[in-house]
DNA sequence: TTCCGTCAAGAGCACTGCTCTCGTTCTTGA
DNA sequence: TCAAGAACGAGAGCAGTGCTCTTGACGGAA
């Protein structure tokens, strides 16, 4: 039978959901270091030993939570993208910027899962790969759009690129922003570094004492940035 | 006495000492979540509970070794900086940028343990705040520098700045770069994030197969925020 | 009905951080 | 000089961890 599955099958479909949701309250509440497998376990009401039948790690069960800590940031970002006008390449940039502060502010823990420091020993399998640009890709279409449409015509005059440098670039527009010139997707990478440079050190608490509400000096940072990347600053009031 | 301390104070502080310099090898060898304090002991030919006689819990040997890499890299960035002719701005945030990041390739561990994700529960005490401050006095210095000088005589002109915002940027003037006005500061600041963000993405493997060896990217970002914030780009020829 | 694979349970191993106690050793004040 | 007391190393022990292995029960397909 394709469609209704054994009873069995139902049972572990289930419980594999089960546990990992179990770990991620886990993870949320106290972070990657306060995942207990006994304690899953417990909470669940069965023997750790158990546990290892639907996932054969403590790893593997934070991979999984990896991947749809990724998929998660991934949908709301590309949520706020599509809620914008397609033209209004500021307001989409912003929306971006303002998408991916709200969720790792919104989960913290998570967002140490997988923009915080790995695990020790941890190597980031295959499958997270995907998940893990999809971010980066809305971005790349904003970058495809804009220049599409003219609204980044100029071409930035920064410093020479090394030849290694730009063929970086250019395979990298190849795969998220196709016909955008290297340049261009340069800034685009680096305002998305300073994006998540800012997210990581408000979470991650160096902008204590410095800037301690960080509300508007992100929001500031996201215009100069947008700024920077070509991006117009300005929004079209509504 | 107190030139000559007794030799159970100098049997202390050396153990003091060859606790931590374990403990710091430890980390540098598997992460901060590789340090045992039973390893640690039985490195060292003790039993672990002598350990707690020096360092009263394990989370009080972390901090000793976060002060130490903050200190390090502090270190670092002000000897690059020292290394530059004092009018050569341009230079000496060069310097300035490519120290950090040598630092922290040189040890990733010890990076992570200062900029990645905060261990679970863990508080950072009064005591690190001095010497995490180190590197940005560095930088606020520069920018204090490059201001007296002229160097800095356009104040960019950026999107306005939220009341809130434009205290929190001259509080941050007065600390650490008096005189400078707010903007100034703020696209220091914004230079800052970026460069860490840059920093903490190809440590923790987010450029692998973006910019994977990233060093010519890093030059570049280097040069188009010296631009950004108001730095000279072109360094004067030896 | 038989029978094989899946399952939960439990015991157990080698760890961890940390506490407490017990003698010993060193330091200091009378 | 000598005794009180602080500091010290060693060891046992507690509660917890990830993970493995075995045992016995159950379910689904032949």
């Amino acid at each position: 039978m394709s469609a209704s599955r054994t009873a069995r099958e139902r049972a572990r479909a289930e419980l594999t959901r089960e546990i990992k949701e179990e770990a991620r309250r886990q993870v949320a509440a106290e972070g990657a270091q306060g995942l207990s497998l006994r304690a899953v376990a417990r909470q669940l009401g069965m023997v750790s030993s158990a546990v290892y039948r639907y996932y054969p790690s403590r790893d593997s069960l934070l991979t999984a939570l990896i991947i749809d800590a990724y998929d998660s940031l991934g949908a709301a970002v590309e949520t706020a993208d599509a809620g914008q006008p397609r033209s209004d390449f500021g307001g989409r940039w912003r929306a971006i910027c303002h998408s991916a502060r709200n969720w790792a502010v919104a989960g913290p823990h998570e967002y140490a899962l997988i923009y915080g420091s790995p695990v020790p020993g941890y190597r980031a399998p295959q499958e997270t790969i995907a998940p893990a640009s999809r971010a980066g890709l809305t971005l790349g279409r904003l970058l495809a759009d804009a220049w599409a449409s003219r609204a980044i015509s100029e071409v930035p005059a920064g410093p020479p690129m090394s030849p290694r440098l730009a063929e970086q670039a250019t395979t990298l527009a190849a795969a998220i922003a196709p016909a955008v010139p290297g340049p261009v997707v340069l800034r685009g990478l680096i305002a998305w570094t300073q994006l998540f440079g800012m997210i990581s050190f408000e979470l991650f608490g160096q902008f204590v004492g410095i800037v301690d509400p960080a509300d508007d000096f992100f929001s500031h940072a996201v215009e100069q940035m947008a700024d920077f990347a070509g991006l117009p600053a300005v929004t079209v009031p509504g």
